[in-house]
DNA sequence: TATTAGCACTCACATATAACGAGTGCTAAT
DNA sequence: ATTAGCACTCGTTATATGTGAGTGCTAATA
């Protein structure tokens, strides 16, 4: 018997080899592996007994664990972690997979709002999981125009189209009256002046340089309609698709994954907070079972991606799954789909 | 032994009274209600013996049945329907509930987006089932304002404000320019004229009326991009808010119901279609089981109620359950519902 | 004629038992 | 360090067995 305890150690190569391949009969299957059937399947030079050996140390490391005494070993999201950081580099996207993607996208480029829809109906229906999208934060849509409507004596409405086409309306209420001629004045003045910005940086600016700004001379009412007008934070939303594939997969039918799943789709926002998260990261974050860091969230794991519009990350897709998920398939596809959905978007916006 | 066959025949007295109860103990218990404790516990001077042979006749009367061979009975959705149509006019609402879904409403009256979520919300919780709203058809708002607005050498964005505080935006491409002073003319002409009528009254006139109309004179482009903009109709929403509710309900989560509730999840298109139909009729609608003509949804019940704005239907309000459905309760909290809901918005659109 | 008692029968459900098989941990030999 | 061997564990499957609440049917009863 090994000495080591449950001190950390790197694996050796031959812990490492066994471990993945450990994972991924597993992810293959969905069957506890045991020591004498998987030595054979897998042709290790290794004694089922060795192997039992191997599998107690990988335990004792929580990489794996055994559902009940005496069954054979499942990863742990420790495992999966290992696995997945195993294959980090060498993920392959099929051709064949690609071109699927680039159907499925293409047909309804010009709508921006269907692409939401048809981007996680296609991550769904490829991976055989659900699908979600976070459809960019207005805060990071470049303003184009803005205008001023009186809809009420003491009410006004403002309407920022951004360059995606994006629209915005906010209703502002006013303490005291101003003329329609005024208003085609603010919206000219608050155009002019906004165009081409964030509502992000606008919500900075207009503080910091506008107010200061002689230029702006009598326009403070229209600063403040602004003001009130885009500091609420817009809310950017969430889309699924492909739930009842989860529902498939039969070990997801189960008391406590039912209600992790029914808390997904009922509470739009939990998954908003999560993958708006991943919006700041570079490239591809994979969250396994417990990195998903919500106690209503148990036994799923999430691959996601960022999208760019130009060079801002603003949005995410990715696919949400059993944390016995075919990493190894799921990753360049919400890797790629990344990219995609990022030049949609960003040839969109010129 | 009776001697009637399937042939349909009203029930008598007995029959009914023991029918209703059936159903009754069955909502309560969700247990097959069988003859000799079904006897007992309702103190029917009866004996079992008989109690048998009226089941019977009522099961070949299709208003029960047996799950299996020598177990109790259970209601068929015919059998629920008789229930339902005999309590019809002894359904009450009792106080307290009143009250509280009074307090769950009037809290925040003033923003319209939030009036949907607040009361799916107080549906959802206490019915215990999911509440369902289907938001006002856009057609049937009345529109106060109307404007235009170039965003685009070729586009413009039409703008809509109605009464109630909904805004809709579209945008029309447009195949010959126009001048923003064309536009704001174009814009108080259509308010002008539109102003005070319903979308649904709007896509009537303008073809009826306006065309032929020699004021209008040289508003034919306004008169296209209206009609452009407006024609394509709006779309309602539906919200849904408790489905945990259901999945709390034992009998619920098994295969081929958990797909319909999935299915009513993920396709609202499906749940909208089922409560556009209900907007029409008066007073409440309940749907037992197949009469949801659908086959997507099965094994579950819906109560609904239309809405008003004025006196025009323009949504509904229900709650979704089993067939298995405390309809005694959940009648009198859609329907007053319904009205609170009329009352609400209506006050609202002045 | 409608009701009831009686009886044989059905069937879901619970419980016990046994055999099976794939798996384990541990020990001792290699 | 590896392996063979062995006793043991435990989920799974199959079988039998009893129980209880239920039924349908028949014949007697009011």
């Amino acid at each position: 018997m090994k000495t080591d305890t449950l001190t950390e150690r790197p694996l050796d190569d031959r812990e490492s080899a066994i471990l993945n391949a450990i994972v991924y009969e597993y992810i293959l299957t969905g069957k506890a592996v045991g020591s004498r059937s998987f030595v054979q399947k897998y042709s290790f030079s290794l004694s089922p007994a060795t192997m039992r050996n191997i599998m107690f140390d990988l335990e004792r490391m929580d990489y794996l664990m055994q559902p009940h005494t005496s069954s054979g070993r499942i990863p742990t999201d420790k495992g999966y972690r290992y696995y997945v950081d195993s294959l980090l580099d060498n993920y392959h996207m099929d051709y064949d997979q690609e071109k699927i993607i680039e159907e499925k996208l293409i047909q309804r480029e010009m709508q921006l709002e269907k692409v939401f829809e048809s981007v996680t109906r296609m991550l769904s229906s490829v991976s055989n999981y659900a699908g979600v999208m976070l459809s960019p934060n207005p805060d990071f849509t470049v303003v184009k125009l803005i205008e001023l409507i009186q809809i009420e004596s003491n009410e006004v409405l403002l309407i920022a189209v951004s360059r995606t086409g994006l629209i915005l309306t906010r209703r502002v209420n006013l303490s005291v009256r101003v003329t329609p001629d005024e208003l085609v004045d603010y919206s000219s003045f608050l155009t002019g002046e906004l165009c081409g910005y964030s509502l992000q940086e606008i919500k900075g600016r207009i503080f910091e340089n506008l107010r200061l700004d002689r230029t702006s001379n009598n326009r403070e009412l229209a600063l403040d309609i602004a003001q009130l007008a885009l500091n609420e934070s817009g809310d950017s939303s969430v889309n699924i698709d492909g739930i009842e594939n989860l529902l498939k997969i039969p070990e997801m039918v189960e008391e406590q994954r039912l209600h992790s799943l029914l808390n997904i789709i009922e509470e739009k926002n939990l998954l908003k907070n999560i993958l708006e998260k991943q919006i700041e990261k570079e490239g591809i974050t994979i969250l396994i079972g417990e990195e998903i860091d919500n106690e209503k969230v148990t036994g799923y794991s999430l691959v996601a991606s960022s999208y760019r519009i130009g060079n801002k990350p603003v949005g995410a897709v990715g696919v949400i799954g059993p944390t016995r998920m075919d990493y190894e398939k799921v990753v360049p596809l919400v890797d790629y789909t990344g990219k995609a959905v990022s030049g949609l978007l960003t040839r969109m916006s010129r």
